[in-house]
RNA sequence: GCCCGGGUGGCGGAAUUGGUAGACGCGCUAGAUUUAGGAUCUAGUGUCGAAAGGCGUGGGGGUUCGAGUCCCCCCCCGGGCACCA
């Protein structure tokens, strides 16, 4: 054989069957099938100015071997790809440059289809979708109107993230340790009006589903943590001199006996009315002061607790006993009710304030063992009430129900459980984002609307949704699906305004309208009014959704990308269900991945889907660390191009060795070195299958041969379904290595390694497939099944220990029995050189494994 | 501080889940081939030791015939949470 028909020309091999793939459809994925469906699905990258990074494939080769393998084993396989282009990063390079955001995005869009396709993956092309495409985008406004429509969104001033610099407001998500998570800015807090999403009113389903689901532990406790779910009571404390209550939320009613003083947060309502006329001088301070602070501060802080005095006392409801009132910041308005009883022998926190400003502390708990060291203060343990009246001596825990079930009959408090999960502020105040699909009118107007019969007819939520502006309160109307999408407009200006206003509010041609309360229809106000009563003055929205919005449903748009009637056909939502696999970063474990069940969830309870969570099963593919074992970024200067990787080695060399790196969910370093092992391996099972004096029959006739192909493909596909493709990839090198070192072998066994490789090194597989006399595509080709049977072999090794220790091996017949194996270790030379002027205390006998000899003296 | 995950050769990592520790790859050493380099091939490569053999999976204890794997204590690294009453 000719020596050029030994050399690997990956670019040529790879180009070519990118091109097969193409024009054949050969991932094409089927809305009818009679095979079961396979989706696997990959979290959809940010299309950013820098191009793929490295670690973007590493998520997408493992849903791409799943996804191979599944074809292969005779499954309707849909692996698809899309962008989530809304996002600041284009917005400011508009901003610097003038450049639309959506000429950057689409030249972004078009670099990473370019480099994607590069690394030949197993994507139906024909279903790619853009977050930003006003065809998709409509149907994520269709969705918020939904949740508009049942009273999940209202409106509000809140207490917001504000980054000067970015000049917009940040979710609490993209606050990290009091800087923006993009830029790395300074933030501070600004009151704002806000949409916000009710996904509190979620928080129990969205625990409770998560039982279900096929997830990493830390993730789900994660989204457990962040949901913070907890049990306790609401009880009322009267005000000494007042007839207005101070209500305090409590996980521990059992310490109600131990609260010496009760502190609530700077900002509640009650405070102004408790603060006595001479503590208001130093109160007002305290508030101001607080105010201030940001979160930042109060974290840094979080040890050296401050607080003052109001001047009032509460009654404790269970001993009517006075006690004192504090303001303090370490109690925060936005969770329970903003007020604590303080029981400083039995929190930690408590127990601090109370040290430094001298309150008394009440033992209420005594530890069950009586014993005073784990009895130390403060005590959060499990123990015995004392100090508490009646219930002295009951058990604390126990006892929780009983004192909540009193507190009832007394009419003082009752059950109560409270969530950390805090409702989603969806707006922001950018150009680059969907549209918020509401127009403002006067009461009058709204009133109007909610009596006509119009298209608006039940899309109005019960409770209106109102928002003070100039001193007159506006009502909000939906538009009706009939006027989506609801597009950007254009603007001259992608500037913030700088007063929390988006670039929108700018463009009066699209903000200032006319609005036809019977159709939905809308008109520049520049225009004439057009004639008849139902044409009203309105004010668009000039918020528009954050990024997190598309991503919430798009693996449900993959199903039925093209439907201009709904946002997925019904039938084709119940065949494919959602994605079988879902792969992409961990950092994703409380946002997108919340947000998104949140989202599907609700679009369940509407009847719209047939199942209640997009993602039964999910993983974390680690992070690729740069060589240097840092993470990879511009300024270090060890990021790694995927481009400059398939050039040197080829796409087969990169998916390989990004499987072979180490476990997928390991954060593991990059190799350069590392890299051109992989690529030798490819090299070798090119050049074996060119040995053409080597294949001797088309069955292969080598027993040892038979049993190691055999192995390795239980082996290969056992690890393929664990997800551990490293493991899988060095099975197939010790059998090329085998091959190697073997005289002769069949062509048979190699187009079984080639099967077995098509789903890691896809390009090389057709190519060598193609040169063996398969018909392409060798995806097409049912997976190879192990013969079990081949895999016992008629001669075992059974090794020998003596205490536990190697000491010698032999060979047996399979049926060999125990008292034959023992005697001929007890014969083996180098283990009676272990047993002299030994006694030997017992024999253990594994079957066709080993011999233990314990021996002693 | 609290909650997870993890610590195995010079390096990335295997180990049928309590049964031959270090598979596979990288690197390294020697040799073959080659004008040379590269590529390829062969042999070796945990550690101490000439060998026999000893020691060895972060450290210390324990359970067991047998421990990387199970239990207790400690150290280190990575991640998450961080006044949520």
């Amino acid at each position: 054989m000719a020596d050029e028909e030994l050399f690997y020309d990956f670019s040529t091999v790879e180009k070519k069957w990118q091109e097969f793939w193409e024009r054949e459809n050969t991932f094409r994925a089927y809305d009818q099938s009679d095979k079961p469906k396979y989706y696997a699905l990959d979290m959809f990258p940010y299309p950013s100015g820098a191009g793929l990074h490295i670690g973007h494939p590493e998520g997408y080769v493992a849903s791409d071997i799943l996804a191979r393998y599944k074809k292969a084993c005779g499954y309707n396989v849909l692996h698809p790809m899309g962008w989530d282009a809304f996002g600041l990063p284009a917005e400011q390079y508009a901003i610097k440059t003038g450049t639309h955001p959506s000429v950057t995005t689409q030249s972004n869009v078009d670099n990473f289809r370019r480099q994607i396709k590069s690394i030949g993956f197993a994507i139906d092309w024909e279903r790619e979708i853009n977050t930003t495409d006003p065809e998709y985008y409509q149907w994520t406004q269709w969705i918020f109107l939904r949740l508009f429509q049942r009273g999940l969104a209202y409106v509000d001033e809140k207490p917001v993230w504000w980054c000067p610099n970015l000049r917009a407001v940040l979710a609490n998500e993209e606050v990290v340790d009091g800087k923006s998570e993009v830029g790395n800015h300074p933030v501070e807090r600004r009151n704002l009006r806000q949409v916000v999403l009710r996904i509190t009113a979620y928080a129990e389903k969205l625990l409770a589903g998560l039982d279900d689901l096929d997830w990493p532990d830390s993730t789900k406790r994660q989204q457990k943590a962040w949901i913070g779910r907890s049990e306790g009571a609401e009880v009322q404390f009267s005000i000494d001199g007042s007839d207005k209550k101070l209500t305090v939320y409590t996980t521990r009613p059992d310490t109600l006996f131990g609260a010496t003083y009760m502190v609530i947060a700077p900002e509640h309502p009650l405070l102004d009315q408790l603060v006595i006329a001479e503590k208001k001088d130093q109160v007002d301070a305290y508030i101001l002061a607080a105010a201030k602070k940001s979160d930042l501060d109060r974290t840094d802080l979080a040890k050296d607790k401050s607080g003052v005095f109001t001047g009032s006392y509460c009654i404790n409801p269970v001993n009517n006993e006075k006690i004192p009132v504090w303001v303090a910041d370490y109690v925060l308005i936005s969770y329970g009710t903003g007020a604590i009883m303080a029981v400083p022998a039995h929190d930690e926190r408590d127990y601090e304030f109370a040290e430094k400003f001298g309150i008394e502390i009440r033992r209420v708990i005594a530890h069950p063992d009586g014993d005073e060291e784990k009895g130390q203060l403060p005590y959060s343990g499990p123990g015995v009430m004392e100090n508490s009246g009646d219930y002295d001596g009951m058990d604390a825990h126990t006892c929780k129900s009983k004192i909540i079930a009193d507190l009832e009959a007394k009419g003082v408090g009752k059950g109560a459980v409270n969530y950390k999960l805090r409702d989603w502020i969806f707006s922001r105040q950018r150009y680059w984002g969907e549209p918020i699909p509401l127009v403002w009118v006067s009461k009058e107007d709204y009133s109007l609307a909610q009596n006509k019969d119009g298209v608006l007819k039940g899309l109005i939520p019960e409770n209106p949704v109102t928002s003070d502006k100039d001193g007159e309160t506006l009502y909000a109307l939906p538009l009706p699906a009939s006027e989506l999408p609801l597009k950007l407009p254009e603007v001259e200006n992608y500037q913030p305004s700088g007063t929390g206003e988006s670039p929108l509010a700018t463009i009066s041609d699209w903000l200032d309208i006319w609005f036809d309360l019977e159709t939905g229809k809308s008109l520049p106000r520049t225009e004439t009014k057009p004639t008849g009563e139902n044409w009203v003055s309105a004010t668009r929205e000039t918020n528009t959704m954050p990024q997190w919005a598309g991503s919430c449903w798009y693996h449900l748009r993959y199903i039925d990308p093209g439907n201009s009637s709904n946002l997925v056909d019904k039938e084709k939502e119940a065949y494919w269900g959602g994605p079988d696999f879902y792969i992409g970063g961990a950092e994703h474990a409380v946002l997108h991945l919340l947000y998104a069940r949140f989202w599907h969830r609700f679009l369940y309870d509407e009847g719209v889907l047939a199942n209640p969570e997009p993602y039964k099963k999910l993983f974390h593919q680690g992070l690729i660390l740069g060589e240097d074992g840092n993470k990879m970024s511009k300024s270090v200067g060890n990021v790694v191009n995927p481009d400059v990787v398939i050039d040197a080695y080829g796409a087969d060399s990169l998916r390989l060795f990004e499987m072979f790196l180490g476990p997928l969910e390991a954060v593991k370093p990059w190799s350069e070195k590392g890299i051109e092992g992989v690529h030798r391996f490819l090299r070798k099972v090119h050049r074996e299958c060119f040995r053409a004096e080597k294949h001797i029959s088309e069955e292969e006739n080598n027993k040892e041969t038979l049993k190691l192909l055999h192995e390795t493909i239980l082996k290969v596909t056992e690890a393929i379904e664990d997800l551990r493709f490293n493991v899988a990839i060095s099975q197939m090198m010790i059998l090329i290595n085998h091959l190697q070192k073997t005289d002769c072998y069949s062509i048979n066994t190699v187009q079984i390694l080639l099967q077995l490789l098509a789903p890691f090194a896809p390009h090389l597989a057709e190519e060598l497939w193609e040169k063996l006399g398969g018909k392409p595509s060798i995806v097409n080709q049912p997976w190879p099944n192990a013969r079990k049977d081949l895999l016992v072999a008629e001669e075992i090794t059974i090794v020998f220990q003596v205490n536990g220790k190697l000491r010698g091996q032999g060979k047996f017949p399979k049926e060999a029995n125990k008292e034959a194996v023992i005697s001929a270790a007890k014969a083996d030379e180098k283990v009676q050189s272990f047993l002299q002027g030994k006694e030997i205390v017992k024999e253990i006998y594994v079957p066709g494994k080993l011999v233990n000899l314990a021996v002693k003296g």
